[in-house]
DNA sequence: TAAATTTCCATTGACACCCATTTTTACCCA
DNA sequence: TGGGTAAAAATGGGTGTCAATGGAAATTTA
């Protein structure tokens, strides 16, 4: 399995395309052909984006977990996990296109405030879309944030 | 597992492109052929070096580890590592050109100040590429601080 | 039929790959 | 020990290929 690396900064066109960056494609290629599963951080103005399978895993887990743990009425009913159904409801499916790119839909696009350029930003086993400009000024504070911890720690 | 070691010095021409010490190349290519995984350093002026490798085995042991939690919020929606999320949004997966060099990419030359020569400094698990003049500052104030622990402990 | 979306093709520019040259290192033998 | 030679490493530059992008044609949807 290899990792989602770096920050891509592509353009948006006026059809709302934008191309996905060529080695996240090469990863994704890899373990599912079809899309990207796409949708909106709670916490953050992103977009969260993983490959189907890794979708399919996830569910598959929590599944097996509650079957484990007898709880058979969470199963039936709810999931058990109320932040991921509504994911999954707020979820996109986007197709590549024979270009490599995907279009991104009104609701994502403004949930993320991207207009004409998206950064596509690698966390590992998975990617996030961004506003460059939003983005930037996340980077900023979590790198601040990060370089008082680890002055915290280095004093004491 | 053998070790980087010493310090090396190479030209960075006017592509961006420089050698990597033949001794590292020779250790990288035991593991992983492929690749360096390079990022910015969060407390100095220098790059961090890694073997692709390295960050797989982070990313699938934390992937794991969300997952035998039942932390799946977190792995779907950023909560969990946002410092090793960082990470990989500012590192760059560098390949090894035929004759054994790598393109600096723009960011990371800024970061550290690296202009048209660079160093190759061997920490043994892993290595770190600096401006000379940079790095020779950074020696200095290291030996220093290193110097007078050292005497105060010898008084005490 | 109009609008919207998807597929196809064409252009641009960056970069990976190839080959040539210079410099350094290692080795041998006088 | 030193010079000479061969091998390897470092460096420089040219070029073909592919990624990113823009627009037109074709297909679908309302």
């Amino acid at each position: 399995m290899e990792a989602f690396l770096s920050t891509h900064f592509n353009k948006v066109d006026r059809k709302g395309r934008v191309s996905v960056p060529a080695p996240f494609r090469a990863i994704l290629a890899r373990t599912d052909a079809t899309g990207l599963i796409v949708h909106p951080s709670m916490r953050t103005k992103a977009l969260q984006v993983n490959g189907r399978d890794f979708v399919d895993r996830l569910n598959r887990r929590r599944e097996d977990r509650s079957l484990e743990a007898g709880e058979f009425e969470k199963l039936v009913d709810s999931g058990g996990h109320p932040a991921i159904d509504l994911m999954m409801a707020l979820a996109h499916d986007l197709p590549i296109d024979g270009e490599g790119r995907i279009v991104l839909p009104r609701d994502l696009a403004r949930h993320a405030e991207i207009e004409d350029r998206a950064a596509f930003v690698g966390c590992g086993n998975r990617f996030e879309i961004w506003s460059p400009d939003v983005f930037e000024a996340h980077k900023g504070r979590m790198l601040a944030e990060l370089r008082e911890r680890l002055a915290a720690e280095g004093a004491a």
